[in-house]
DNA sequence: CTTATAACTTGCAAAATGCAAGTAAACTCT
DNA sequence: AGAGTTTACTTGCATTTTGCAAGTTATAAG
């Protein structure tokens, strides 16, 4: 098992590349889980709430690690636990997770709490430098806890100003 | 036909949700496809050299409509046509788009010319704004080419100033 | 030495995908 | 006007991937 969704590559277009890595319903929500939660070990991963299948999970994180998204090492503490970690060309995904979260916020009904995606939306700058920050000193504390309130909403800015600047 | 690929959704997060409408190897293509080269109608997707199969194609168009991303509209020339066009919801996937390709070009091998890369990571406002113009124009004019030259490489910026700087 | 825990495998049914072929409606050509 | 072409899909079927439950191995704890 874990081998390649298909044989190959179908074009040289970049999207389509990375696609191929990371195009499915899993994989980034690992690399959300272990950007921005801090989640390091299978047992985190397997309980962060999406309800992946662990074949599928353990399949996934093969595939991230051969693709050299995510690093493995072993637990120094504990024998038999696995600590997962980006690498230099994980963390580099913070940009696209970023983007994808102020997307699905602004226009999906989510548990997001507004604020929180006005802040981010207004500050990219700094929300990168921060999940950059966490990763090099390998702080594991939440950047984002899990949203889970009740009432999803579609997060509107409430400030128009900042939108489409960068 | 037609149906989401499972019932629902797994978590109210931003990104989980996101991931429901767009985590597939098809999706972010074809909206690739019709915000960045131009393209329209049925045929030009299938042509665009990826390979879709035609059944597919035409689920993830049901999809991507169902979900609010694109638009129907008949052709006004040729009553056989229908031409698709991203709704609002659908061109303000242009940030991840963008760093999508940003990440894939940096850290896979493609077939992106350096200095295109180069360009839009240091100007990413511009991009972005003049991918909303063309939206907001319909000009069908492509902002990106296929890209098409036979040598793959790991674009590398060749100026290091401007990185994670928004 | 027994039990618990972490990280996976395995088997199998269900769903999604890929491929080739087929279809209906709208055009074009003669 | 009739034949053939083009566009946008369907349909059928084999293959692949997914999801679920249960099992396995290597540590660790009591």
């Amino acid at each position: 098992m874990a081998r390649k969704l298909k044989a190959g590559p179908r074009s040289g277009c970049p999207v389509s590349m990375s696609l191929d890595l990371l195009g499915d319903r899993w994989s980034l929500l690992i690399v959300r889980d272990v950007m921005v939660r801090g989640y390091r070990t299978f047992r985190e991963f397997q309980q962060s709430g999406e309800g992946i299948a662990t074949n599928i999970l353990a399949d996934r994180l093969d595939k991230l690690e051969q693709g050299g998204v995510l690093a493995r090492e072993r637990a120094a503490d504990d024998g038999r636990s696995t600590h997962y970690r980006l690498t230099p060309k994980g963390i580099a995904l913070a940009p696209v997770l970023l983007e994808l979260l102020i997307w699905g916020a602004r226009h999906e009904p989510t548990d997001a709490p507004c604020a929180v995606i006005d802040q981010m939306e207004q500050d990219r700058a700094g929300v990168l430098a921060e999940t950059y920050r966490r990763w090099e000193q390998r702080d594991p504390v939440p950047l984002l806890p899990p949203f889970k309130t009740g009432k999803k909403t579609h997060a509107r800015p409430n400030s128009p100003k900042g939108r489409n600047k960068r």
